[in-house]
Formats: C-alpha cells, structure tokens, sequence
DNA sequence: AAGTCTTACAACCGCGAGGTG
DNA sequence: TCACCTCGCGGTTGTAAGACT
C-alpha cells in the first residue's frame, strides 16, 4: 500500500507527525470536503493557532492537503479562507478610513467588483472585507435617490470599461494624474490632456503607478498614439518617470 | 424587558482558469 | 487532447451584536 508520505510527497521530517498513525492512501482519495468529517463555521483561537504556526513551519504549497497535516478538522478552502482573510501578516483590522471608502468607491465605478483587483490597491485590506463594506453600505451611498430598483436588478454597479477609447499621449499631452486618466478613459472619448513642458506634470506615487498599469493592463485605451519626440520633450521637462511608463504603453 | 429589524462581517459555495499527467 | 485536481474569485448566506419599537 502507498505511504502517506509518498502520497502527499512530504519529506521525512513533514511526515513525522504522521508515521505512528495509519493514515494511508484511501483516506486520502477521498475528497477534503465531502466525505473526511469537517467542521464548519466561526475559527476557535486554537484553530487560528493551528494554522498559524503550520504556516509559518511549512508553508501552503497545498491547501488541500494542509488542514491533515497541520492537525485541523477544515478542509482546504476553509484554512485558505481563514489565513488569507485574516491571520496572513499585514492584514488591518478595523475600520476604513474616509480615504480608502473613497478609493474603493472610485476603482468599483471604474473596474466594477473585481474585489481582488480593487484590493490590491489597498495594501492590507483584502477583497472581502472591501466586498463586504460595498455591499454594506458603501453601495447605498453610491446610489442615487429613489432608485431602490436599480439596486436590486443591479443596474447600477455599472462597469465602465467596456467602452474602450481613443487617447492620444504626444509630447505636449501628458496627463496630470492617472486617477484622473483613468477617469477621463472611462467616461469620455478622443481626449488629450495638456501637459506644460518644463513642469514635472506628475507627482507619482507608488498607487498611481499602479493605476497605470492597470489602465494599461485592463486595455482602456484601445489604440494609444505617441508623438516621436514624446521622450526628448519629457525628458527636457525633468526627466519625469512616466516616461518610461509610456514607454511600456508603445 | 422582550421581540423584531438592521447592520457588519466571517465564512461557505459554486464556478472557471490554469496546471499536470 | 482530455480528465482530473487545486486554487482563487465573486456571489451569497449565516449569525452575532446593536438599534429600534
């Protein structure tokens, strides 16, 4: 009969745990979820303990096989879950503050409820927390009056993107902000944003770097025209980084 | 005080994408 | 190519706690 070892392909000091007790192949053919016995619902503090200090052990290469190995009556998903959403380090607890509602209220108008998407703009802060407050009550602010149908049809979690447009990015179009281009993508069309020569045009942070990837990433411009002396001019007007980001957009 | 409603958020479920044999 | 498996995502549900009547 194949050891559970090899099965799992664990090395002998992972499988210690696991040699005195007969835990071979056929338990393991059987699915985490519907037939091992799995208990369901809110984590104990020893679960979280559990989990926690087989995470930070062994790692999760793999989810499925880890509640086994780490002692744990879950199944896979569930441990996923539990250290994703709450135990893996840097995760913030607590309330939002004014600037991330805001944040999330903006990228949700732009990119609709790619929860993960919008999470990565919000370092610490995971998708389903921000899942939950939209659906809270960010939504409702969102919402105009007296449009309690739109609410519940859904009508209103519009997704903008779909409408790609044409941006022209020349040596005297730069644009001043990328929340800013990204709104102008989604709303407007053939639109170029002034850019004064001589003037550092952005002040670039990490998350509006990001931003343009994503614009980029997401396809918001359907054709991006650039002028041939774009890196002479933006070079002559600092040296401003978003060269090289245009650059990427060729 | 007790019952009901609302809010907040943790957790579950189903599905699709991607990897592997 | 196909079947199977794992993972991650988004929708949804369950439930505890607080607010309201």
């Amino acid at each position: 009969m194949e050891s559970y070892q090899s099965l799992m392909h664990l090395t002998e000091e992972e499988n210690e745990p696991y040699r005195e007790k007969d835990i071979y192949v056929e338990r393991m053919r059987n699915p985490c979820c519907n037939m091992m016995e799995v208990k369901k619902g809110c984590w104990t503090a020893e679960e979280d303990s559990k989990l926690v200090s087989y995470i930070q052990k062994y790692g999760h290469q793999n989810w499925r096989s880890l509640p086994t190995r780490a002692g744990l009556l879950r199944c896979g998903k569930s441990c996923r879950l539990r250290w994703v959403n709450y135990l893996r380090p840097g995760i913030k607890h607590g309330n939002f503050t004014k600037e991330e509602e805001e944040t999330i209220i903006q990228l949700q108008r732009m990119l609709g409820n790619h929860w993960s998407k919008i999470a990565s703009f919000l370092p610490g802060r995971t998708d389903n927390e921000i899942k939950n407050i939209w659906n809270t009550y960010l939504k409702k602010r969102t919402m105009p009056k007296n449009s309690n149908s739109m609410l519940k049809s859904g009508a209103g979690t519009s997704n903008m993107i779909e409408e790609k447009t044409h941006c022209v990015i020349s040596s005297n179009t730069l644009p001043p902000n990328p929340f800013e281009l990204v709104a102008i993508a989604t709303e407007q069309k053939d639109v170029a944003v002034p850019f004064e020569s001589g003037k550092d045009p952005i002040g670039f942070g990490e998350s509006e770097w990001w931003m343009m990837e994503l614009a980029e990433e997401l396809g918001l411009f359907e054709e991006v025209e650039v002028e041939e002396n774009w890196e002479k001019m933006v070079t002559e007007g600092g040296g401003d980084p978003v060269a090289a980001f245009i650059g990427n957009l060729i």
